[in-house]
DNA sequence: AGTGTATCCTGCAGGC
DNA sequence: TGCCTGCAGGATACAC
């Protein structure tokens, strides 16, 4: 679920409620979602206070007074929530002096909560990759990552490491966009291409943010609400639609073991579909040892 | 280097 | 209604 527009969603709200508020007792109700001891976790921060909320990718980062940072990675069910009678499945629940709280939800348990003092986190910030939205994000920068990778460009676009921030939802919606298809090898997306998808990216994760993000399911604002992206999807969750730029049925595929959908016409030559995956299986004789 | 698979978990939709 | 299967926005580890 939380990508980079529902992630600084989240921070701003958050960031609207949270600084300057002290913690006062933390309670640790499912210890698989934090990193390290409880008993490390839990002392690191009571008696903090809050201060900034920020995100780095698709992570919440919220700054504590004594300059560490509790990174909260939302996995796929994840929420920060204001109020424990919103929480369904609370993970963590933050207990403020003020008598507020903030609750760590989440259904699956796929996300981390970390507690990073500075050194730490910058070592953690370096393995990001670049943020797709920064003034330094170019698209020959876009271009000059895609070029050193022959994966499908769908998959390239999924990997934090190489650009922070991006998941399934919108890197089907920014290729749409970009008119580049998901499986395309990142290194044949050519300087334009780039240049269209790098613009088309940014739009994308823009207006999703200002949207506040796409609620799927569980996804919520720091305020409860969802997202209000969901209408806007041109691609993703499509299949059998018409392609509403051309009306050609939108497709699904699987790689890598998780859904693309594009529109064949839009994107998709299958001139490089058939260069990478030959549908030529020329033999139509049995293999040996199953003839009679 | 890249791909496929399994793993961590739960909830829900759809089929029977 | 209930049981079963498959699927889900993420990240990582592993074998090949």
């Amino acid at each position: 679920m939380p990508e980079l527009p529902e992630a600084e969603t989240i921070a701003r709200g958050l960031n609207r409620i949270l600084p300057g508020r002290a913690v006062r007792r933390v309670s640790v109700l499912r210890e698989d979602v934090v990193d390290g001891p409880r008993d490390g976790f839990v002392a690191a921060v009571e008696g903090k206070c809050f201060n900034a909320a920020g995100r780095r990718g698709k992570n919440v980062v919220l700054s504590l007074g004594d300059s560490s940072r509790l990174v909260v990675n939302l996995g796929m069910t994840g929420r920060l929530l204001p109020e424990l009678s919103r929480s369904t499945h609370p993970a963590v629940l933050f207990q403020m002096q003020d008598g507020g709280c903030l609750v760590y939800d989440d259904a699956r348990r796929f996300g981390r909560l970390a507690i990073l003092a500075a050194p730490e986190w910058r070592r953690w910030s370096r393995t990001l990759g670049p943020e797709p939205l920064a003034r330094s994000f170019t698209g020959r920068r876009l271009h000059g990552i895609l070029a050193r990778s022959r994966s499908p460009v769908r998959n390239l676009l999924l990997d934090q490491k190489r650009i922070a921030g991006i998941g399934n939802i919108y890197a089907v919606e920014a290729l749409w966009a970009g008119r580049v298809h998901p499986r395309a090898p990142a290194n044949s997306v050519g300087p334009r291409s780039a240049a269209r998808l790098h613009r088309a990216l940014r739009k994308v994760l823009r207006n999703a943010i200002q949207a506040r993000g796409t609620t799927l399911r569980d996804y919520r604002t720091a305020e409860g609400m969802e997202g209000g992206f969901g209408p806007a999807l041109r691609a993703y969750g499509r299949a059998g639609q018409p392609c509403v730029r051309c009306r050609t049925t939108i497709r699904r595929i699987v790689f890598t073991g998780r859904p693309a959908y594009y529109c064949r016409r839009c994107q998709g030559s299958g001139h490089d579909l058939r260069s990478v995956h030959p549908m030529a299986v020329p033999s139509t004789r049995p293999r040996e040892g199953s003839a009679p």
